[in-house]
RNA sequence: GCUCCAGUGGUGUAGUCCGGCCAAUCAUGCGGGCCUUUCGAGCCCGCGACUCGGGUUCAAAUCCCGGCUGGAGCACCA
């Protein structure tokens, strides 16, 4: 089997289903998978992109037997093109696009397709050598195919701008419903499984392979997935990027691999999504929520836990002695150590207080509030038992003490900040960890410089 | 418009090929409960679907016809 990926950009959502589907039914039946990279068209091609589509792949545990790059194979082309032009199943075609449109539309053979074999690999040799513009080789097919774009397809055309690998060593290229069926066959594939936007490209290639008389593997069609919110177009993320509007490839907004990485996104969970989804052809819609359990399902039981204030309201505290508490840094799990939570008078809370209530800060006592001033919350201490707290029913809230506390930045999906508080013992974090902001939600450690921790929001 | 395809709970999925064991699976979500000093996790209970109409049949989610809805393609992109 095969992933073929344009290397336009690194992989998203989208490819990541082909990729792990692909993936997956090779493993199952003992088969191999070939990556190959599609840049047959050197507009679209992002020299970057080869290297992201691997590591990308790598991420996502997607074991590749074997990499082709097409524009290594151009020779190839050119030699299956030359066959099919001497067998008189193709010709080169040099009428302009909308006069041949409309013979199409019309059923009309146009007069390039009988000018015989030896005029065409005349023609055919001129457009290599770079002394054509305007020409295309089509295969002939049935001039009268109930769907026009099937009626004499182009399998060739010219290309002069440089391409990045090869640059301007060829000016014509192939189009991919020549390439596909070309490699599908050399490479050996038995299935393919690609998207139902192919399901007339299959028919399509479907003329070359009986040409050839090769055997045509199986082309499986899934249906379309869609995926709401983050931007997947490689071209719209592209422009983004260079506009200064998106911070990269892994900007939290957008639907690439990479992005969701940074976010904290395992790609096991990914990967069990995209098997779930399967390849029946009805069209799906992407479940974030189902993506979100899959993940908390892996990173909960290993998330340290930590105390997090979003807006933080000072309140001093009277009439309670300094203490110092430790805490499980999870809940059930000892050898993920302990934390330290130091009062001293002095906390910051993320909760509106109201004047005269009771609330219980959480492991520590119970206070109750007594005024505000200048946005300073003055409160008592009222109790140690926790009994108290809940026949009062007051409320639990989070508290991070002043001293020491470490200023963080959570970045959620819309790129948008929430800046506060986390306690002292959250810088032991590690870069690239993922923990749990208690109530929350479970956030990627993703910088951290000498006054404040950036973290990137995964999910609730 | 033309060509083709698909429709199972809020979401994803099993079952559809080869009709009965399907008053429909599993997960997620939601509601409730237990536990818990996280509104987390875990455990328990519950909610919720075969697109509609006709036909074939002893029997239809499964087969046939039609409607409706949704989608894909109709490039010198992949």
């Amino acid at each position: 089997m095969r992933f073929a990926p344009n290397p336009s950009g690194p992989l998203h959502l989208g490819h990541a289903r082909a990729a792990v589907l692909n993936d997956y039914f090779s493993k199952k039946y003992n088969g191999k998978l070939i990556l190959r990279l599609e840049d047959t068209d050197p507009k679209r091609v992002l020299p970057e992109a080869y290297d992201m589509i691997k590591e990308d792949l790598e991420w996502l545990g997607i074991k590749i037997d074997n990499v082709v790059i097409q524009s290594d194979r151009m020779d190839t082309y050119y030699e299956y093109g030359r066959k099919l032009i001497e067998m008189g199943h193709a010709y080169v075609c040099q009428c302009n696009p909308e006069k041949f449109r409309e013979l199409r539309a019309n059923g009309i053979a146009c007069q390039c397709r009988d000018l015989g074999v030896e005029r065409n690999l005349e023609l055919w040799e001129k457009m290599l050598n770079g002394e054509l513009e305007n020409t295309v080789v089509r295969l002939k097919t049935d001039i009268k195919h109930k769907n026009p774009s099937i009626r004499d397809f182009p399998i060739f055309r010219i290309e002069k701008t440089p391409h990045p690998r090869t640059e301007d060593k060829y000016c014509v290229y192939p189009l991919m419903n020549f390439s596909v069926p070309v490699d599908d066959h050399l490479l050996g594939m038995t299935h393919v499984l690609r998207g139902k936007d192919h399901i007339v490209n299959t028919e399509k290639q479907k003329y070359i392979f009986d040409y050839f008389g090769w055997k045509m593997p199986e082309y499986i069609h899934y249906g379309i997935l869609k995926i709401e919110g983050p931007v997947l177009s490689t071209s719209k993320m592209h422009a983004g990027i260079l506009e200064g509007k998106y911070r990269g490839w892994d900007d939290p907004r957008l639907g690439t691999l990479r992005a969701l990485k940074r976010r904290g996104i395992k790609p096991e969970a990914i990967y069990k999504l995209m098997t779930e989804i399967g390849i029946k052809q009805a069209d799906v819609k992407f479940s974030w929520e189902n993506l979100y359990a899959a993940n908390k399902d892996i990173i909960d039981k290993d998330a340290r836990r930590f105390f997090f204030v979003e807006n933080p309201k000072k309140v001093v505290i009277e009439g309670a002695k300094h203490r110092v508490l430790n805490l499980r840094a999870h809940p059930d799990r000892e050898d993920l150590g302990t934390r330290e939570l130091i009062f001293d008078r002095n906390i910051y809370v993320s909760d509106d207080l109201k004047i005269g209530k009771m609330y219980r800060l959480m492991e520590l006592f119970n206070i109750t509030i007594d005024k505000i001033e200048n946005g300073t919350i003055y409160a008592k201490y009222h109790s140690d038992d926790f009994k108290i707290a809940r026949q009062n029913k007051a409320k639990i809230i989070h508290w991070i003490p002043v001293i020491d506390a470490v200023k963080t930045k959570v970045i959620d999906t819309n790129a948008k900040e929430h800046i506060g508080f986390a306690e002292k013992d959250f810088r032991i974090a590690n870069i690239d960890e993922i923990v749990q902001f208690e109530r929350f939600g479970f956030v990627r450690v993703d910088e951290k410089k000498d006054d404040e921790v950036i973290c990137y929001f995964a999910h609730k």
